[in-house]
DNA sequence: CATAAGAACTGACTGATGGTCATATTTGCG
DNA sequence: CGCAAATATGACCATCAGTCAGTTCTTATG
């Protein structure tokens, strides 16, 4: 049946277009203040009408980090394929991370009002659940591949399973950037700029895996 | 005038009181659905009385945080006087962080709720901005002082500017908690409990400030 | 084509919340 | 006491996420 098809199709268009609209309002007018009538406005719908794509606020926020998270991965494949000893491409790869966060700015605030454990228990549709979770998944798998890579070259010595360290850079990155993103320090904490500050604390982290005679090697590369 | 002084003080007791109600309705009913009648209600006073005291709800859970804040300062200071190593010591002082963090289930889910930089540009009471300030600055003086130590030492190796180093070391580890304090990542990433996962985020830090020569030494201390 | 079943959409409505303000009460003092 | 300033009140407002009875559009069938 053809046209079954092509209402699915057009059901996850018009999902698309609606997170397409969304991402519009947040940018238009900040993410405090975009309402749930602002985005249908936006997306030239009804709210009730979201409401039939999406269960919640917090399911369409989700839906929109999903999004992006492909746009990460992408970049970081790229860098994954790049000709360069595991050490320099861990940091490039970190790098991504931070450029992304500059070229998404909702994405780290949107991160910070979502409960990913509060949202598990509730009835949020499980298709935008298990796509969140298998865009993380391959996230932490590409730079499992790359810390891997290290070790077999003998550039890392891991204090903890593959898996563990992987996890703990992740948390450590990710974390650093929230805070910056969502000024959750005082302004006159931060006298570096956000980059070089970024940089160093990533430099710092990866020092923390490198064996001891690799560790003054300059990573010199920008986190831009 | 005595009268004078009198009202000060009590206006500073009945601020006080209502910090304290409002901590006694959060761990009552939880952060999320703890709204300022609520407060107002276990303060036994009346919404618009609140607002005599803190201009908004942020500046009330500033001031929340604050109070915590000055705890975590005194449970600092005697790390600081400890007789140990400067490693050891930083590792200790961020086990702190860490048990504080559990003690204190709200300061870091609170904290995501708060735009600092943005609270410094609108019409807050300057004497609540000031006080968060200091007391924030006075934990970094902490930590700059043992790292000062490990650094004269010997003991750490700095590859940027004390006063950057300390606010990277801080960032990373204040991001991490938040993270895992507000399960931002999906939980199946989980897989250490979050005491040795923080335990070894801090170990890779450090080691990325360790001399190499000291870089296999086992922090053993608990981080709980 | 006519029509019925149902899918998609609508927007007025609800309940809860942060914040305001005209009014009322208490306090200090001549 | 009488009056002014400080303090407290709670009804009220605007806004928001989320609901749902009713409307409109689509498609299958006689």
């Amino acid at each position: 049946m053809g046209i079954q098809e092509r209402k699915e199709r057009e059901r996850g268009q018009r999902r698309n277009a609606i997170l397409s609209s969304a991402r519009t309002a947040f940018i238009k007018h900040g993410l405090a203040t975009t309402s749930m009538d602002r985005i249908a406005k936006e997306a030239e719908l009804a709210k009730g009408t979201l409401y039939l794509y999406f269960h919640s606020k917090d399911e369409l926020l989700m839906g929109l980090i999903s999004n992006d998270l492909e746009m990460l991965i992408q970049r970081l494949m790229v860098v994954v394929h790049l000709p360069l000893a595991a050490d320099e491409k861990l940091f490039r790869a970190f790098a991504e991370f931070h450029s992304f966060s500059k070229e998404n700015q909702f994405f780290f605030q949107v991160m910070t009002q979502l409960n990913v454990a509060q949202m598990v228990g509730g009835d949020h549709s499980q298709e935008t659940l298990a796509s969140f979770s298998n865009v993380n998944q391959r996230v932490v798998s590409i730079i499992q591949g790359i810390v891997q890579e290290g070790v077999t070259a003998g550039v890392f010595t891991l204090h903890a399973p593959l898996e563990d360290v992987v996890v703990q850079l992740i948390i450590a990155i990710k974390g650093s950037i929230v805070i910056l993103k969502n000024n959750m320090v005082p302004p006159m904490w931060v006298r570096q700029d956000e980059q070089t500050l970024l940089r160093e604390i990533v430099q710092m982290l990866l020092r923390g895996i490198s064996r001891s005679d690799v560790i003054h090697k300059n990573h010199s590369g920008a986190l831009s």
